[in-house]
DNA sequence: TCTGGGGTCCTAGGACCC
DNA sequence: TCTGGGGTCCTAGGACCC
C-alpha cells in the first residue's frame, strides 16, 4: 500500500503557526510582486477566492469580507517543509517527497493498521511543526492521491462524502461497492493526471465521474489521448504503474524567471535582470552537482496589455563547452538579450533557463582541440573558477544571499532606477525558522 | 496601475542517415 | 504525370503537476 500525505492549505498554514490572529480568517498568500493568490486557507475559497486569482481582483474583499493577504515567504515555507518531512519519514521505510508539501510513503511488506498509522503521523505533524494535514492511502499512487483528496473534501465540506473518512483516508479497508460509490460521487477532473482538457474532452465522450473512467476501455484511451491517460486507468484500477522514487534524480532544467513590478523598455534592465535570473539558476545547478550545456533567456510583453504592442523573445545559447561558472552563463545570456532585443515594447517578464545538464565530471572533450600546453591552462583556470564559485555559494550561504555578488550583477543594486523588477513583497511574514534576527520573541 | 513560478513527460514532425 | 523507405535523433509544443 501507498500513502500520500500532504500539507492542508500548506501556505497560509504556515504562516498561522506564527501568526494566531490568522486562524480562523479567511487568508490568501500572494505571488512575487503581489501579483495573484498562491494558496488560500479554506475561509477564503468559501469566499469565492480562485487559484492563481489576480490579487487586483479580490482585493475589495479586504474590506467587505476581512480577507487578509499575505506575501509569499519561500524561506519559511521550505524549512517548515523540511521538518514535516523528516516527521513522515519516520512512519515508512521509504519516502518520496513529491512537491513542498507532499510525501509518497510506500508501506509495501509493512502489515501496520494503516488508519492508525495515518493518525499517528497526522498528531506528530502537528506537535512537532503545527502543520494540519491530510493522509491518503491506496494500492496504487495514483489510488493514494484520490483518497487524499477524499478525505481533505470529507474533511472540508460535510456531507459530501462518508465523515469516517475525513482527514485520514484508506481505501484498503473499503467494501468494493462502498469504493464505487464514492468514484460515482467524485468528478473524473480530481483524478492526478485528468487535467482541464482531458476532463473536457472526456466529458464530451460521456466520462463524468472516476467511476465511468474506470469503466472506460483502456485500448480506446490510449488511442484517443495517450499513454500517460492509459496508465493512470491501470492505476485506478489498482495495477501499479509508478514506484515510489525515494532518490530522485538531479534536475533535468532549472529555470528561474519574475513579472516585473513595472514593464522594462531599455535593453539594460533586460540584461540586468536575465544576469540575476542566471546567478540564480547558476547557484542551484552548482548546487546539485550539475553543469549546463546551454542556457536560454526570454522575455515577453504582457498579453494582458491588449493595447500594447506585443513581443517575445526565446533563445537557447548551446555552449561550447558545459559549464556551472556564472560569469560565462551570464555573459552568455546577456550577449543573447543584446542580440535579440528590440526597442519600442513594454516588456513584463523575463526569465532564464539552464538545459543540456550534466553531472560535473562527465564533460567530454572539446579540449581536443587545443594543444597540450592550452589544454593544461584552460584545466587550471577552470579549477580556480570553480573554486571560486564554491567560496561563493559557501559565503553566501553563510552570510545571507547576496553578499557576495558577480562585478556584472552587483552593478544593478547601485543602479536603482534599472531594478524595477526586484520583487515587491510588501506583506512578506518574518522567516521565523532561518534568520536569528526574525525570530519569534516571545514576552513573558 | 495590478494577471505566479517552478517542474515533468509525451508526441508529432522535420532533419538526417544509410 | 509517376521521384524509396525505414530508423533515429532532436526540438517545439502541449498536456499535466504543485
Amino acid at each position: 500500500m501507498y500513502g500520500l500525505i500532504d500539507g492542508n492549505n500548506f501556505y497560509v498554514s504556515c504562516e498561522r503557526v506564527f501568526a494566531p490572529r490568522l486562524v480562523g480568517k479567511p487568508v490568501v498568500v500572494l505571488s512575487s510582486n503581489d501579483g495573484a493568490c498562491i494558496a488560500r486557507s479554506n475561509e477564503a475559497k468559501e469566499i469565492g477566492v480562485k487559484m492563481a486569482q489576480p490579487w487586483f481582483q479580490v482585493k475589495h474583499l479586504e474590506r467587505s469580507a476581512g480577507l487578509i493577504a499575505v506575501s509569499a515567504n519561500h524561506e519559511l515555507y521550505g524549512d517548515m517543509s523540511a521538518r514535516m518531512m523528516d516527521v513522515e519519514a519516520r512512519y515508512a521505510p521509504r519516502q518520496e517527497v513529491y512537491s513542498v508539501d507532499e510525501s509518497f510513503l510506500d508501506f509495501t511488506g509493512v502489515c501496520d493498521d494503516l488508519m492508525a498509522t495515518g493518525k499517528a503521523m497526522r498528531a506528530a505533524i502537528l506537535q512537532e511543526t503545527g502543520l494540519p494535514t491530510s493522509v491518503g492511502f491506496g494500492a496504487t499512487k495514483t489510488l493514494a492521491k484520490l483518497a487524499n483528496h477524499i478525505g481533505k473534501t470529507a474533511d472540508r465540506k460535510p456531507g459530501l462524502y462518508p465523515a469516517h473518512l475525513a482527514q485520514v483516508c484508506d481505501f484498503g479497508r473499503l467494501q468494493p461497492q462502498e469504493l464505487d460509490a464514492l468514484f460515482a460521487a467524485t468528478e473524473v477532473g480530481n483524478v492526478w493526471g485528468v487535467g482541464k482538457k482531458i476532463t473536457e474532452k472526456l466529458k464530451a465522450g460521456g466520462i463524468h465521474t472516476v467511476l465511468d473512467l474506470m469503466r472506460a476501455d483502456s485500448a480506446q484511451l490510449r488511442a484517443q489521448f495517450s499513454v500517460t491517460l492509459e496508465k493512470t486507468l491501470l492505476e485506478l484500477r489498482g495495477t501499479s504503474c509508478m514506484e515510489v522514487d525515494d532518490a530522485p534524480a538531479p534536475r533535468q532544467q532549472i529555470l528561474v524567471s519574475r513579472s516585473f513590478g513595472t514593464a522594462i523598455t531599455n535593453v539594460e534592465g533586460i540584461i540586468e535582470a536575465c544576469s540575476e535570473f542566471v546567478s540564480r539558476a547558476a547557484e542551484r545547478l552548482r548546487g546539485q552537482g550539475s553543469l549546463a550545456g546551454a542556457v536560454g533567456i526570454f522575455f515577453t510583453t504582457s498579453p494582458f496589455r491588449q493595447n500594447d504592442r506585443q513581443h517575445s523573445v526565446n533563445v537557447t545559447v548551446p555552449l561550447v563547452r558545459p559549464t556551472a561558472d556564472s560569469a560565462v552563463l551570464v555573459s552568455a545570456a546577456a550577449a543573447a538579450v543584446r542580440a535579440h532585443f528590440r526597442h519600442g515594447f513594454n516588456y513584463a517578464k523575463a526569465g532564464a533557463v539552464l538545459t543540456d545538464l550534466r553531472p560535473v565530471g562527465q564533460e567530454q572533450g572539446e579540449l581536443d582541440l587545443f594543444s597540450s600546453i592550452e589544454q593544461e591552462a584552460a584545466a587550471h583556470t577552470e579549477a580556480a573558477r570553480a573554486k571560486l564559485m564554491t567560496a561563493m555559494d559557501a559565503l553566501n550561504h553563510r552570510f545571507g544571499r547576496d553578499s557576495v555578488r558577480l562585478g556584472s550583477t552587483a552593478a544593478a543594486s547601485s543602479r536603482d532606477e534599472i531594478r524595477v523588477w526586484a520583487t515587491k513583497q510588501e506583506r512578506r511574514s518574518p522567516r521565523y525558522t532561518t534568520r536569528w534576527d526574525e525570530m519569534l520573541v516571545v514576552r513573558a
